[in-house]
DNA sequence: CTAATATATGACTTATAGTCAGACAATGTA
DNA sequence: TACATTGTCTGACTATAAGTCATATATTAG
């Protein structure tokens, strides 16, 4: 009989609901002034039950951070496949990432957070192992396309792809960071840096590491 | 009468007194584990006496970035007064950062939690503004060697350096975020990759920023 | 219809940031 | 020295929010 299928069904839907709720919540202020009672009213459930589904408010936050990951992944995977050479697909992923971060700008943050303090509760709940597990995602598309364009020719041969990969993820996540929490901070301090818009600097950005990437003529 | 200038003197050494345990008590845990009790225990004081010299638990937190901030504001200017060439101050200044990562961990901590944090609550508090202030240094340090290497040569003309510099900080600060937190669950992860030390990786970095920063031949 | 199981509840416990009325100490005045 | 004034410190108290658990309710099985 299909009712354990029917109920863990339901007990999903359930968790997603849950999610959806939290979102509400965790989107709408600031991750730490979000309560678990402001998100039980949301889901329209007593405290109690989101223990039930979720070890702890991280957790809950974590099983968010997870939902953007799968954008996240989704748009490298389409921004890699629209391209033939490895130098467009590397391209064409800083775009996606920085797209990525502009329109889900709550999900970007969220994963900032889980960036921030992974090592602290790695692999502890499932829904953590999972983060774990979808975050290296993005980083094995970018060396994937460095390969590639190792090999097609578009990209200088002396490269570490695994290396150079990391250090594309780690500048790029810094990159935006830096954009988004202080660049209006900038101009108003010094006026007369004359700063263009975040678009500008991370074109401006893409040139350099184009130039880094590109073999030796 | 120097009484009121003993007084200011007396309450600066508190200050510090207190800022001197919260240290010792926010480097031993996680920043969010620590508690305003455990530090007055720690600075033979009581809770209450710590309101009166730190608005809040944050401005404490942000009174040990300002700390930090010096640090690393003394390392950029020592590394670029060391080199005489614009692209050679440029990687002595990522020689500097990197080493300020390595040698004060929870300083650089410290200073990515405002980073992150800081529209939430710029200006808000004396310390607040000081840190806004005192954080803008590294970037015109940056910034200055980019335009002293326009100058001289070591450095391709055709970059803004404003935006490079804003590019090279956000960059150097997510790449070293992402080394020092997830490289060792990359190298478990994935052992396929190779991936060497943390060191290794900076170099290959700093190989392709030269690349990126250098003359066209 | 009853027992067994699964799910949900919300009052309760615990932890901790931040407050404030009163205690105490240092300085100024006569 | 005595007393007033000002500055500093205290810790019990309040408020808030995470997380728990005994109990209630709903669902399924026999």
């Amino acid at each position: 009989m299909g009712i354990t299928e029917r109920k863990a069904r339901e007990k999903e839907l359930r968790r997603n609901a849950i999610i959806d709720a939290a979102e509400k919540i965790f989107f709408s202020r600031e991750m730490d002034t979000a309560t678990m009672d402001d998100i039980a009213e949301a889901a329209e459930l007593s405290k109690g039950t989101l223990y039930l589904y979720f070890k702890s408010k991280e957790d809950l936050y974590l099983a968010i951070t997870r939902r953007g990951l799968d954008i996240l992944i989704d748009m490298f995977s389409k921004a890699v496949k629209k391209k033939k050479y490895g130098i467009q697909k590397i391209y064409a992923i800083g775009l996606a990432y920085y797209s990525f971060s502009r329109k889900h700008p709550d999900y970007f943050n969220a994963m900032t957070y889980f960036l921030a303090h992974s090592q602290e509760f790695n692999e502890n709940t499932p829904t953590a192992m999972e983060c774990a597990l979808a975050g290296d995602r993005p980083l094995i598309i970018v060396r994937d396309s460095l390969i590639k364009g190792i090999e097609d020719g578009t990209i200088r041969s002396d490269i570490n792809p695994s290396e150079t990969a990391i250090i594309l993820m780690g500048q790029s996540n810094g990159l935006i960071q830096i954009l988004s929490k202080n660049l209006e901070h900038f101009k108003n301090m010094h006026p007369q840096f004359n700063l263009k818009s975040a678009e500008n600097i991370i074109d401006h950005a893409f040139n350099l590491i184009h130039r880094s990437l590109e073999p030796s003529t």
